[in-house]
DNA sequence: CTGTATCCGCATAGATACTG
DNA sequence: CAGTATCTATGCGGATACAG
């Protein structure tokens, strides 16, 4: 550590209105969010449950290529996230039915805008600068 | 495979039991974008880029927590994707400056209303439901 | 100043088998 | 039908050292 460091407290002083201290990214909504839905099925499975309701290997057949271990495990961080609602009927065989919640619909606005972006603009990934 | 596949043509699937093939998965632009800004530290970055131009020490003491393996990887994909633009300016120190692209700044539009979102309905996390 | 190279820990994701 | 349990593979992310 070179005793030239100028004492900062954690955040950088420019004019700017940018300091970015952990404590604020940590508090990022944005980001937070991302770390929520931005896996590779959560938002596939609420965008699905936004058109109607789902049973467990209803889902598990939609959406092919993914686990049974994976479709719990992203049914249950987004039951308890709020944004899908879980319901059991104990009938024989038992049934359990998947839909998005108030929050959940909710959430298909802002994400129709990007993915309205994302289309416009397709994927970048091969498509990339053509110079 | 199975014969019953019935062959959906879209992404987001239609009204019945939409088998989501692989294909489509992949190609789902908005899972894509997830999976390209969707890591810790892109979308804070583009934010922050969002701003002003900035040198990469710059970044690197303003986003403090990160290591300059990160940061180099996350400006380097972004640059890869378009959304970020890397001037070198052959001084004495180097200085490396990163600003960004038409591309990146209209990323900022439908992230902004994706951010609107996440900030009005907070994060769940600790202000879970009445829990 | 602006990176690259290497090693390592941890979380995520998948395959498979088994259960109420 | 609707899960859980276990094991493993891969990749992300971080620390440290070194280089142009």
């Amino acid at each position: 550590m070179s005793g030239t460091n100028t004492d900062m407290p954690a955040v950088i002083a420019h004019e700017l209105p940018s300091p970015v201290p952990l404590d604020e990214i940590a508090a990022c909504p944005v980001t937070d969010l991302f770390r929520r839905i931005g896996d590779k099925w959560s938002m596939l499975v609420v965008i699905l449950l936004g058109k109607r309701a789902y049973r467990y290997n209803e889902l598990h057949r939609s959406i092919e290529g993914v686990s049974q271990r994976m479709l719990t495990r992203t049914l249950r961080t987004l039951e308890d996230d709020g944004f899908v609602r879980r319901e059991v009927y104990p009938s024989v065989p038992p049934s359990v039915e998947y839909s998005l919640t108030p929050l959940g619909v909710s959430l298909l606005a802002p994400l129709s805008a990007l993915a309205e972006w994302a289309v416009a603009n397709a994927s970048p990934t091969s498509s990339g600068p053509t110079a």
